[in-house]
DNA sequence: ACCCCAATAT
DNA sequence: TATATTGGGG
């Protein structure tokens, strides 16, 4: 029985992957012109996909992204935090110990977040796996474990309903306390049996596909310097606690041991390598434009300008 | 070192 | 509100 319901979310789920082709073609339309050009991003006009850039732009705006070193403005902010060479082996460049803005996780960029979830089992889904697989640049792991932890929440308690989460676009409003608060994470299909305890230890199988591509090894270095202190660094797992049941107390603790990432499954599929960065930009006041959301934070107060990271919307309103 | 989660801060 | 940061524990 079991089995239909998962062939159906799974082809599904196939049927949704990108090909290549509309993959590589948004990797290059990431960046806007102005700010390829803000940046001294070299952009080959021939690249950019018209159709995705029809929105435009904030008119350069003083846009001051985290590290440059060699930017503007360099006079204050110098807390040199691990000043007197705590620094672990061979690496204390000077102050970067600047405040990127807040991520904003788009609907794209969730997806994405959610496709290297479901791709990499909930076994080796943790913070440090997910960004590597995510290979968005910028993104740190702090970020990706921040709304991990939000995530694992989100799957929790749709655990204890229906599930009619399927975001049905529309159809069933589920319900609307749960959707205002997980806006977000409705936007994206919930894969796999996330909801359900089933460690569908397919033999032999498991997990199809992954989306994103291998090829084309990098092309522009440059990107949005976002993330200068990330490096490509991996490979060594632990055994982390497993069995932990934490049933909350004098509360109805059911045993949902879902995520309870324990799952025997032996062997990973192969990973792919490096995808195409995706590019953050930063956004400085408005918003995605493309997807039912009116919220706005009314930030009047006095110097609250809001920086913010953001995924360009790639249009594709999955 | 990394992970997790709850609480708290912005 | 959404995300970031911190703190306690493994």
């Amino acid at each position: 029985m079991r089995d239909e319901e998962e062939t159906s979310w799974f082809a599904r789920w196939e049927e949704q992957l990108p090909s290549p082709e509309e993959l590589m073609p948004i990797s290059q339309t990431l960046i806007t012109p102005d700010l390829a050009i803000a940046f001294d991003i070299p952009l080959s006009p021939a690249n950019h996909n018209p159709s995705l850039l029809s929105l435009h732009p904030p008119p350069v705006s003083p846009l001051r992204p985290p590290p440059p070193p060699s930017d503007l403005d360099s006079s204050d902010l110098n807390s040199p935090s691990t000043a007197g060479g705590g620094g672990p082996p061979g690496a204390d460049e000077p102050a970067r110990t600047l405040k990127r803005p807040r991520l904003v996780w788009t609907p794209q960029l969730h997806k994405r977040f959610v496709d290297a979830v479901a791709h990499l089992g909930i076994k080796n889904a943790v913070p440090k796996t997910i960004m590597q697989l995510m290979s968005v640049d910028g993104l740190t792991r702090e970020n990706v474990a921040s709304h991990l932890q939000k995530y694992r929440l989100y799957l929790k308690r749709m655990q204890g309903l229906g599930g009619s989460g399927g975001a049905g676009g529309g159809a069933g409003p589920i319900s609307a306390a749960d959707a205002a608060t997980d806006q977000l994470f409705a936007s994206a299909p919930v894969p796999h049996h996330f909801l359900n305890r089933g460690p569908v230890a397919g033999p032999g199988g498991a997990e199809p596909f992954l989306p994103y591509m291998p090829v084309t090894a990098l092309q522009h270095h440059q990107q949005i310097t976002a993330a200068m202190q990330q490096q490509q660094q991996q490979q060594y797992y632990h055994q982390r606690h497993m069995g932990h049941f934490g049933s909350p107390p004098g509360s109805g603790g059911f045993d949902h041991g879902f995520l309870n990432r324990a799952v025997p499954q032996s062997g990973m599929h192969h990973m792919v390598g490096p995808a195409p960065g995706m590019g953050l930009v930063p956004l400085t006041s408005p918003r995605v434009a493309s997807f039912g959301d009116d919220s706005e934070s009314a930030e009047r107060g006095s110097s609250g300008e809001r920086k913010v990271l953001t995924l360009f919307p790639t249009g594709t309103s999955n």
